[in-house]
RNA sequence: GGGUCAGUAGCUCAGAUGGUUAGAGCGCGUGCCUUAUAAGCACGAGGUGGGAGGUUCAAUUCCUCCCUGACCCA
């Protein structure tokens, strides 16, 4: 005997219960320990913050990651799943200077680093319950008792290490960045702080006149645009690009300007042009410096070449200030160009500038535009609106501003990148080649520094020698550091060096502000302080395959075996975070990509297309919605319902569909399992398994279907297209198994012909369920667990299971077509009878079935019973292809005769529209056929019926039905107790009579039907269970008022005693 | 401003190496079936395949430009 499922099943009551289960049974650290590790699947945790909320968005990323998993596991792989925590960085810092009040670095330097980064470490984990509330929830296995963590000292000193390696092959050096730069805040801002920063300023759009000095072109100026005045002051060089064409023009005021010919546009008065000549025949032109308040080291003051330089305003000349913008900073690199910083960090124009000093740099604008008028260098003004970033703590003009950076020259090994990145497997394939691929090909060298406080150090020591000149060492662990440092024991006292791993030491604090007091003493006996920067997180999150593992430290062939990753998934959000900072520190330090197979989910957007923001309140709480639907609808829903790498427009309505279509189907498909085997006694374990061979037909196309299924299940999951994969499980479900294999079979399941008929049924229905619940599994884990555990009631999850290969022998494609015929015939005589108003309770006597292909007999014999029962026909009648009643017509096949005929295709597609039927006769019988000049070929023609002489015709598919629509009193007889049995049937339903209940019946009629129920007595009596049919005449029951094809019929059903 | 992806029915999505009638589900209207189903089936309404060019006998599919949205970068 099975267990009955209950009469409703709540899934976020089931889950719970589900998760209560998997703790006891400790079913997640089963499903890796006690599988053999020489097979091993490995998996990176891409780590979260947990200083913040988890969206809905961390559950569609950790549901792809959970499915992909779990269905490993139950391929027979080890999965090690270690969690991990990403706990550094500005992110953090901006929380807690949030929680402080503080709006400032200055500010934070006030407040005392100690105490700051003491707040950080505190408010690291401060949603850590939720973060694990929602793992444990959403049905997530990972382990978070070995989590690795980011600011814990072993994981710092894998970092170092890492570092070291950099330096010591020179990878690391330091320069300028030019960084959005608040001259409020005196710091550079990230990249996410200028997005929220946005405002709209006018702003002066400038056209200068820069005097020419040298080569042909001496007697000219050149007109160059700029909407930065400002920077003029810092000016270095020009640029051009080198291959646009450029002119040079004599206006009617007599000046001689050179400028992009596409910008000649901005010319209002009358000018000739006198020579045309490209952008790269400018190189090294030098012109007259406008100002010359600060000294030039280097030379300047000439034109450059850049491709950045665009005609689509300006005048196709910009003015260079290497320290102002990015593409000048490199070009200054590139040409050696002199670096003049004319403001400060303050935003203010320095002492040494006289005419503008101490003026705000925005605000000097105007007058800078007044000098250059006075000194007659201005060709023209005007002023422009657009979109610039402020600062979102200030709200003013932010400046891109050259700032003391720390590199890793990743641009050295950009080609190896590139060639490792086609080695990874993407999922959507695009972003590997595209998004991901541009990007690396775009690459710039990684500013890794940041002038902040709780990061890991930067483990970088210096000291300057007599002539000014910096050295660096780089510390790649603790014992490089304690060997080398002069003060280790002051400035860490409670840290005991010996005995116990230091390193592990509770009493050790890596970070700043400690780490900055310790002294090293250099190869050459000078006396080191470290530099006050620590490190991009990025670096640290993709630090973790090897990191995690404390490695080179320890656990050298836990790494090893781990390296690379077979499996990653994060959201696309990472393409330049986590995908690339692993990728850039694997490619450098093992020549091999840190992941070979990675699946990128797109974001999900509110219902409109509209980013989810708390402050927009479109925010989706994902715990809510696994209280109202389960986690297993969400997840389902997550990777079903689009495809995964595209934005997902959420919306909520879809969550119920899937919950009453798939998962009530498929719990009521279990529940129907359980029911009718109780009743007939059927216990899989206790049966003799009938061969497959010997099952009813319905049993071997269902099992061809589901081994088709399991092959093209398992071969999508391998190559990670889930969403597929999980769509194919949704159809097989609902179309095969539920609405074509269960109802087909409903009689038969009730009432088995034979023992064996019945075991092959059960077996049957048995099998494909267990099989479907495993695939079901990966992606929705929760009620496959417990429906399988309710059919084996062995206690064995699931999850402990793993997949049987699909088999081959039981895969019958002539079986599953012919079986797909039968649909379409069905579909095609239903569609037929509702036209005509025959409903299907009504039998009727004949079918006819055109058959042209001789080959086709078989088949329809095959399916001949199926069909006729489920449109209530008597019988199936086939007409052979030469029959005169059967009207063949001809069309194109286009695919033929489109190469063959080129600009004819027209007019042979009208020749054969119009072919008669002798000459499809003809065609068939010799193969070819000629016609106004052209050979036609039968390969060149598709020949079809969809019409019989005389008959009510239907066509779909290439099949052809008519139906016999004559009713004789035989047949209305039959059709009247049809009705009969369905309102006895509809009665029992709606009066909650049990399916096994006995009863007698008491009916009201007119005489006409009263006979035919009577003749058919023993028949209905058999289909409801009846003892006894009464009449009702005289009895003062509450009768159930209804009708039989317009004659009433008044029904009273007692249970039988 | 640049890059990537997407745009197919009111909504969510399929599909086709280019082949002439573009499909499903949801929703809507009508009817039907059913003692596993909050389900299912049929019929009906609903589409200039974002727009404009081009290549081709043939374009929703390939190419170019543009528009809209999302994301990333500046």
């Amino acid at each position: 005997m099975y267990k009955n499922l209950p009469e409703n099943i709540f899934l976020p009551e089931l889950e719970k219960k589900v998760l209560e289960f998997w703790k006891k049974d400790r079913t997640f650290e089963k499903s890796v320990s006690t599988k053999n590790s020489g097979k091993h699947f490995t998996f990176y945790e891409g780590p979260p913050t947990a200083n913040g909320h988890p969206g809905i968005h961390h559950v569609i990323s950790r549901t792809v990651k959970d499915m992909i998993c779990r269905y490993k596991a139950m391929n027979g792989y080890k999965v090690v799943r270690k969690a991990g925590w990403d706990t550094q960085g500005l992110p953090v810092e901006v929380e807690v200077e949030k929680q402080l009040g503080i709006k400032s670095k200055q500010e934070i330097e006030e407040y005392g680093a100690v105490e700051f980064n003491k707040k950080c470490k505190e408010s690291i984990f401060m949603y850590l319950q939720e973060w694990e509330n929602l793992t444990e929830r959403m049905g997530y296995w990972i382990n978070l008792e070995e989590a690795y963590v980011t600011y814990h000292n072993d994981y710092i000193e894998s970092v170092w290490w890492a570092l070291k390696k950099f330096f010591e092959d020179g990878k690391i050096y330091k320069g300028f960045k030019i960084l959005p730069f608040c001259p409020v805040c005196e710091s550079p801002l990230s990249s996410h702080e200028v997005a929220q920063g946005y405002q709209d300023l006018k702003d002066p759009s400038v056209f200068v006149k820069f005097k020419i000095l040298s080569g042909e072109f001496s007697d000219s100026d050149f007109l160059v645009w700029t909407t930065t005045p400002w920077t003029l002051i810092s000016n270095s060089a020009l640029c051009v690009n080198p291959d646009f064409d450029y002119v040079k023009i004599k206006t009617a005021k007599n000046e001689n300007l050179i400028l992009a010919k596409e910008r000649l546009s901005v010319i209002q008065e009358e000018y000739t042009v006198e020579k045309e000549f490209k952008g790269k025949d400018l190189e090294r032109t030098e012109y007259a410096r406008l100002y010359d308040f600060l000294k030039d080291e280097k030379k300047g003051f000439y034109v450059t070449l850049g491709d950045f330089v665009t005609t689509e305003d300006g005048s196709g000349i910009v003015h260079i200030a290497p320290a102002f913008g990015e593409d000048d900073y490199q070009i200054g690199i590139k040409y050696e160009l002199p670096f003049f910083i004319a403001v400060g960090k303050n935003g203010r124009f320095k002492e040494e500038i006289t005419l503008f000093k101490g003026k705000n740099f925005k605000e000097a604008d105007p007058d800078i535009i007044l000098d250059l008028k006075s000194r007659g260098r201005l060709y023209k003004k005007e002023m422009f609106l657009h979109s610039y970033p402020h600062c979102w703590r200030h709200h003013v003009p932010l400046m891109y501003y050259a700032t003391d950076s720390w590199f890793i020259k990743t641009t050295a090994y950009k080609e190896k990148m590139l060639e490792l990145n086609k080695t990874i497997n993407w999922h959507p394939e695009t972003f590997g080649s595209g998004r991901f691929g541009k990007w690396l090909e775009e690459n710039k060298d990684w500013a890794i520094s940041r002038d902040r406080f709780w990061g890991t150090p930067l483990p970088v020591w210096y000291y300057t020698d007599e002539s000014g000149q910096e050295h660096y060492e780089c510390i790649g662990s603790l014992k490089e550091l304690t060997e080398k440092a002069v003060n280790f024991k002051d400035v860490y006292r409670n840290v005991k060096l010996k005995g116990k791993d230091p390193i592990m030491d509770k009493h050790l604090d890596l970070h700043k502000p400690f780490i900055d007091d310790v002294i090293i003493l250099s190869k050459d006996g000078h006396e080191m302080k470290r530099v006050k920067q620590v490190i991009d997180c990025w670096f640290d999150s993709g630090s973790m395959p090897f990191a995690q593992y404390h490695f080179p430290f320890e656990n050298n062939e836990a790494f090893e075996a781990n390296y690379p990753a077979d499996f990653i998934a994060e959201g696309i959000d990472q393409t330049r975070g986590w995908f690339y900072s692993m990728h850039a520190i694997g490619t450098f330090l093992f020549d091999k990509p840190a992941y070979s197979n990675l699946i990128v989910n797109g974001l999900i957007l509110d219902k409109s297309g509209k980013k989810m923001s708390k402050s927009m309140g479109n925010a989706i709480n994902p715990f809510e919605l696994m209280e109202s639907y389960g986690a297993d609808v969400l997840r389902w829903y997550l990777i079903a319902s689009s495809p995964i790498g595209n934005s997902k427009l959420f919306n909520e309505e879809d969550l119920s569909d899937i919950q009453n279509k798939f998962f009530d189907t498929l719990i009521n498909t279990v529940r129907f399992f359980i029911i009718y085997s109780n009743l007939v006694d059927f216990d899989y374990e206790d049966e003799k398994i009938t061969r497959p061979e010997d099952r009813d037909i319905l049993d071997r196309w269902i099992l061809s279907e589901l081994n088709t299924l399991k092959k093209n299940y398992s071969a999508l999951m391998d190559d990670y297209d889930i969403t597929k994969a999980t769509r194919l499980l949704y159809d097989f479900t609902l179309d095969e198994l539920s609405n074509w294999y269960i109802r087909r079979n409903r009689k038969r399941f009730r009432n088995p012909e034979n023992e064996k008929d019945k075991q092959a049924g059960y077996q049957t229905l048995y099998e494909v369920i267990i099989e479907l619940l495993k695939m079901i599994a990966p992606v929705s884990p929760f009620i496959s667990d417990m429906l399988y555990g309710n059919l084996t009631g062995n206690g064995i999850s699931i999850h402990l299971t793993e997949f049987t290969k699909p088999d081959e022998t039981l895969i019958d494609k002539n079986l599953e077509s012919e079986m797909k015929l039968a649909q379409d015939i069905v579909y095609l005589v239903r569609s037929m009878r509702v036209k005509n108003n025959l409903k299907v309770r009504q039998p009727l006597q004949q079918i006819l079935v055109p058959v042209l292909d001789p080959e086709d007999y078989k088949r329809y014999h095959n399916i001949k019973e199926i069909v006729l029962e489920e449109v209530n026909v008597k019988e199936l009648n086939i007409i052979e292809g030469d029959s005169d009643i059967i009207v063949k017509k001809s069309k194109p096949n286009f695919k033929s005769i489109g190469p063959k005929f080129g600009k004819d295709v027209k007019k042979i597609q009208q020749l054969i529209n119009n072919l008669t039927s002798s000459q499809i006769s003809e065609l068939e019988s010799k193969g070819s056929l000629n016609i106004e000049g052209f050979e036609i070929l039968s390969g060149d023609v598709e020949i079809y019926t969809e019409n019989i002489e005389g008959w009510i015709v239907e066509s779909y598919n290439g099949i052809t039905v008519a139906l016999d629509t004559k009713i004789d009193d035989k047949l209305r007889d039959e059709g009247i107790v049809r009705e009969f049995i369905n309102r006895v049937q509809n009665y029992r339903r709606s009066n909650d009579f049990e399916v096994s209940d006995k009863i007698k019946i008491f009916v009201k009629t007119p005489e006409n039907i009263y006979s035919v129920l009577l003749n058919y007595e023993d028949y209905i009596k058999d289909e409801t269970m009846t003892e006894k049919i009464l009449d009702g005449e005289e009895r003062e029951f509450d009768f159930l008022k209804t009708d039989i094809n317009g004659d009433p019929c008044e029904i009273y059903i007692q249970k039988a005693i």
